[in-house]
DNA sequence: GAACCTATGTCAGAATGCTGACATGAGTCA
DNA sequence: TGACTCATGTCAGCATTCTGACATAGGTTC
């Protein structure tokens, strides 16, 4: 076993295992969300809504992981269903500052407890300390990756 | 802080820290690959063909995390430059196996290469007690996601 | 004030991956 | 043998997301 030193070794690549479960996370996510007419990315831009009201596409695109045109497809939809709403012109500067309705926060709550008990799931068979562990292991991970320790 | 008891708290979500984590990883493969000329599903084609020589499309669909239909328009382009060969008839029932070709193992090395560099600035500030717990934290999620332990 | 850089919103086109559907081969079971 | 179930390969159409490009607003520097 084990790769004669050529190759990634994917039983024990923490990368590829990183990509499992997040694939993982993804499908379950998916699935509960699927009820409730919603999308992951969809989701997601509500939720950074709730925590963080007046966000700009832009920004919403970051928290949520993809490109700013992308966010932008994603809120037109939004704001045509009612959900959030943008000022029509830009208060200052061009950022559009986004903000959910009632009715967003209503469809936010059932997702939100459907994908709390997805994460809940995700960690039922971990201990007290692992879970305490993969928080700093996964911050770290992060931080690396991004290069943000480059030549200052 | 800290929510007030409604909705997932990104700021400690472990699973947006997971979605967060894996969409870096996926950054910096793509920015390793991109100068030879592949992408992540690509790579991880040929690296799973390199381990498990003989895989079929649909196997090779789900190492890769992706459908049987997205994998078998990678193979034929895969095929068509030479990387990869699958017999013209199936040996048995349905299923055609492949094989890298001397030239999709040339193309792999220098991927692969790649992806290990990533892989090691990824875990390059944990220490190896963390590394360690990072395996069966990932393994126990994965597990615990995809509902393994439903009534059996 | 002018030149410069950066970030934002937006439009257009293209790539990528997915869902739905179908036929076929293999294994199971009565 | 025949009916059933399941996995595979494949075709077609659609959805989602991305890359490229542009104009504009704000801040910075000289």
């Amino acid at each position: 076993m084990s790769q004669k030193g050529v190759g990634v070794d994917l039983e024990t690549s923490l990368g590829y295992l990183l990509k499992e479960a997040s694939s993982a996370l993804r499908s379950a996510m998916e699935e509960v969300l699927r009820p409730l007419g919603m999308s992951v990315t969809h989701y997601s831009c509500l939720e950074l809504l709730a925590q963080r009201p007046g966000l700009s596409s832009s920004e919403l695109a970051r928290g949520a992981f993809v490109t700013r045109q992308t966010m932008n497809v994603l809120l037109q939809a939004l704001e045509r269903d009612g959900y959030v709403t943008r000022p029509a012109e830009a208060p200052v500067g061009k950022v559009l500052p986004t903000r959910l309705t009632p009715s967003g926060r209503r469809s936010l709550e059932k997702a939100s407890a459907a994908v709390r008990s997805v994460e809940a799931r995700m960690l039922a068979d971990l201990t007290e300390d692992e879970q305490s562990d993969a928080f700093p292991i996964l911050q770290s991970m992060i931080h690396s990756l991004r290069g943000d320790n480059e030549r200052a």
